[in-house]
DNA sequence: AACTAGACCAATTTTGAATTGGTTTCCAGC
DNA sequence: GCTGGAAACCAATTCAAAATTGGTCTAGTT
């Protein structure tokens, strides 16, 4: 495997493998390009081709990664997971997050639409539970975007880490099962459509209710 | 004035005064305490005193203001300021101070609601714009203690950094009119008794319909 | 008992170096 | 002349260590 490769397919190939990341972060351009044996500018365009597609996302002094990066600056956040609870996380996520979706489809882009439901569509795909995990991410992550508001996307990033943290510490008890996955994706895809029409309304009454199932999961699982 | 001031309520008063503050904040507690002729330890337990009654708020790294204080870390937040529009900052107010004002009639205590009142009663007594300002902030800032949670505290507190940093950049063209503070007062009345008839639907139309007022002032002031 | 003085702890900010994506420049080779 | 590679440089972020500041404890003094 010395040899180098050259063809751009094989280098996307490479690149969304996962083996020259680690934990989901991309090797540094530089670092890449010599270990694939291409120039940097070349291999910046394939990147640029990547995000472009939604398969990678790059921030500029952080990194490029595989799935959103994480939120800038955890100074507040980083001391808040130890004192914060799943419960007092749902609460803001299922305030914040059919906000989110209803702007999302009062100003989505027509492009933006069209990934979404390609994005949308890789949930359903998902061979395993950790792809799944990612592709709902990604999902998320994509309406957040789409509601074209800086101030919304940032406080969404930093819920979004602060509840990987509190994961972290809470051990990982995720674990869905397969019906409940299935139900997560006819939502999503309630969702999706909502915001592809146009519906603000309806957008936000399926993140609601698509969210107040996710923390029925959760309370179950946990007490 | 080099004579040192003895008695509680002097030392009270020089501290509300401002005059040993520099923008909202005071000094630190050693300083304060050899400005005053007074040891740290009685310094502190006025201290104490005067946040405990509302009048001050301290934060441990950060020092002890007589408005709420900043939001810390703002680091993702202070490149944000550049570019973002009053809009943005009003969408967000707009879903978020709303569910906090529900969540506070929840699950507000007793002594909070009292004091809440006693700072809406505030915002009418204050004598000059600058005055009405400061009340009008700290009233917003109870309500989000409230609310009993850290993210949502966390979260508006952001916002309302933001909110003062583009402020600044955009030149502070605020200068409200006195019918408008009178309108606004009377919603603070109307949001503040919601929050202590433990009516959280009251409550979140109460702030909703505040914030747009809030915004078709703004919109009008500038297009 | 109340107050003072001082040392020490803990959370935050600040500062500067290091890291990393983004951009420009220059140059060889066709 | 144009394309692509190489290097230098720019800009945004992270990271680490020092400085700042509120919080706590102990001992001593009146």
């Amino acid at each position: 495997m010395t040899a180098p490769e050259r063809s751009a397919e094989d280098l996307r190939a490479a690149i969304l493998s996962g083996d020259l990341a680690e934990a989901d972060r991309l090797l540094p351009e530089r670092v890449l390009a010599q270990r694939l044996s291409v120039s940097r500018s070349r291999l910046r365009g394939i990147l640029d081709d990547l995000a472009r597609e939604g398969l990678i996302f790059r921030r500029h002094g952080q990194g490029t990664f595989l799935k959103p990066p994480p939120a800038q600056a955890m100074g507040r956040l980083g001391v808040l997971a130890r004192r914060v609870s799943p419960r007092h996380l749902m609460e803001v996520r299922l305030e914040l997050e059919p906000a989110v979706a209803a702007h999302a489809a009062e100003r989505g882009g027509a492009e933006d639409k069209a990934l979404l439901l390609r994005l949308m569509e890789d949930t359903l795909r998902a061979p395993d539970l950790a792809g799944y995990e990612r592709a709902d991410d990604i999902f998320h992550y994509k309406i957040a975007e789409m509601a074209c508001n800086p101030v919304f996307l940032t406080l969404f990033e930093e819920i979004r880490s602060l509840r990987q943290a509190t994961d972290w510490t809470h051990a990982r008890q995720s674990a869905l099962g397969p019906d409940e996955i299935a139900e997560n994706s006819i939502q999503h895809g309630t969702i999706a459509n909502a915001i592809c029409a146009s519906a603000p309304a309806a957008a936000r009454q399926a993140m609601r209710r698509h969210l107040e199932q996710v923390a029925a999961s959760l309370m179950l699982r946990q007490g």
